[in-house]
DNA sequence: TATGAATGAGCGTTCATTCAT
DNA sequence: GATGAATGAACGCTCATTCAT
């Protein structure tokens, strides 16, 4: 069957959402996109600016869920760390846009429809800040800025969005395990040899990597 | 003297630009926060697009030379790598407006604006992956992505943009030396003991840190 | 059944135009002379220049039609200026307000627009100008400046959409008798006596024919 | 000496106003023109209507004046016409700016400001509809419709302005001459031969003649 | 004389949204 | 469901005009 057409409103509007923003996007352009007229959007949704709050949320709630079952009876905080990454990178290469519009996006909706957003975005940190707190208390972890470490990571693995490409040469996996390394290198982790990550070179990470948004590095 | 009108402008619209957008930011609200009517808006500049174009070109002009100024004589990668996060992350927490005007708007830009700052922004990359590239031909640094690597710690370093505060328990002489540290890291370059960042602990980054945008992290 | 409101725009415009000029006419005097709304107007038009380009393309297809169907099987040279002008005047006296709007506008249109508009004028000028040549060639015009004679003549009949008024003394079939008249005349026809022109007085033509544009002559 | 200031604003006033209409000219398009900033254009203006107003005013001033004198002691109604005709060509040849902005813009302006405009008009205007008055009377000329001749005559020489170019073949007196013999054609005047009008082709008569406006008939 | 600075009003057009059909 | 019709508000920008210097 096809896409419903809910659905399909979804998807453009995350699709423009991520590329021309919230407030670059109008309703006409989400209609086009849709394949319906901006009249008949309004089945489909609430407000423009709800649509975009249930995008988010759907988005933030998803990498929650993700990355709870990720850590269901890990107690190790390398561990912790290495799946809460996987979890953040896969999630953001394989979602870029629906990622980047809830990344992007909290100061544009209004205090009502923020709220749970950014509860669900607290409740995510949570899940690095105790884990990244442990391994620091267990001693494994050894960095003197936890909050700016962590939330340097953060952006490092969230930016992930703004240029990975799967057509690129760099597999979902390598990209993960890298940004593991990455990660965990900056927790002061002595990442032992052999780990497959310390030694190929990458010939170009992501060639089809698009625009003048990401060449940053490309 | 007070501020010229037309600086009052552009100091308006960073702001404005920074924190709404540029598609969040209208005209009037532009004039309103210059103290203009939005009619003698235009006696100091061209269209909103050029203002921000102009905004934008400035800000990476001003990164580039700082940088370039910064890496004179200095041929060791690692000391290089040093003086450009040091730049980098000085610019982006001192000017945090500025910056992301600019790193975040070169999508909304015509072609025919956007050549100059794309021009300045890969310009002021390359001053990055030659470095980079040199450390690892010399065999100081050690990462299997080094294209990644670079986005990654520039994302990182970028990212102090939207959270840190001067006013906050951080000095911005300790945020430099921290993400020098994980630059390094990132970079697989063995820090010698005793550099300083090692041992202190952070108690919360940046307490005024601001809205919504960034408590991620906080 | 009423109007459709997409005639009813055109009507307005029509007027409008015609009597305080496209550039002199507002988009909010049109959509009150519409009874809608300015944003309501959009529903039914392109931008205002389309909708110039529009009534002037179908003021002139339909000159040229008319003239065309006038013309058919007819090869005698002064009954076919008898027929071009008698199409023209009517043309003019019925419709004065499109008329002139088609006349006058030309310069406005951009270039894209005015292609076709310019197109239709042309083909239209191609009738005069061969019926005039045909009669020069075969005797029965004497003009020593056909070209000068057929642009007096245009004008001249042109100009009745700026004054004429069906509510004066003067019918229309006066009026275009007239007309074919003082055009034979012109061309160097001698008109038999008789013709029902040479003697009637015209105790004023036009008093009802309004405004200041047109006390010229009343 | 160059040409003083104020003179040089009204000759931009004058062409613009003529090629792109009152409405279609922006002050600061005048402002360019006459090489000054729009501040200053008020040096040697009232308001934009008033500088409208004033060029018509001088302009059927001088009409008015010029045909005044042409007449000054001739009774012969056809001689009076050959001279009205004349100075309305000639007028309308060698000012075809001025003379379009006098006879285009009368329903623009104020009824203040219209009111001495109009009287000049119908001043000149009562020098046509007496002499040919005068003609009929004294059975001289011929025309079933005095005043509709009279605005159809008017309105062919006045086109003159929209057509005619002193760089194409025809020479301003030839001009003149056609349009005398073409009125007094139209007046029903039998025009003895020889009047050197009769037998010269016209090859093309103004090919400079320019732009969209003026292929009516070229 | 000349102009930079300033503006209230208005330009043509598009916005997000509603509603009757 | 789906949409054409409708709109008040706002968009970015320009208008004609004034005034202090």
């Amino acid at each position: 069957m096809a896409v419903a057409t809910g659905e399909r409103v979804r998807r453009a509007a995350v699709k423009l959402f991520a590329t021309k923003g919230f407030h670059g996007t109008g309703i006409r352009d989400l209609a086009q996109a849709a394949k319906l007229s901006s009249a008949s959007l309004y089945h489909y949704m609430g407000t423009k600016e709800e649509l975009l709050a249930g995008i988010m949320r759907d988005c933030l709630r998803n990498l929650l869920d993700e990355a709870t079952t990720a850590l269901e009876g890990v107690s190790d905080p390398v561990e912790r760390v290495r799946r809460l990454v996987t979890v953040h990178v896969t999630a953001h290469a394989r979602q870029p846009n629906e990622t980047r519009v809830a990344d992007d996006n909290i100061e544009v909706l209004s205090p009502r429809l923020r709220r749970d957003v950014v509860r669900l975005r607290d409740d995510y940190e949570a899940l690095w800040s105790d884990t990244i707190e442990e391994g620091l208390r267990e001693g494994v972890f050894d960095t003197a800025q936890p909050t700016v470490t962590r939330i340097a990571v953060l952006d490092m693995c969230t930016g992930v969005a703004r240029w990975y490409s799967s057509r690129g040469p760099l597999s979902l996996r390598l990209l993960a395990e890298h940004h593991v390394e990455l990660t965990l290198r900056a927790l002061g982790v002595r990442v032992s040899a052999g780990c497959g990550l310390a030694n190929s070179r990458d010939p170009q990470a992501c060639p089809g990597a698009a625009a003048e948004g990401r060449s940053w590095g490309e």
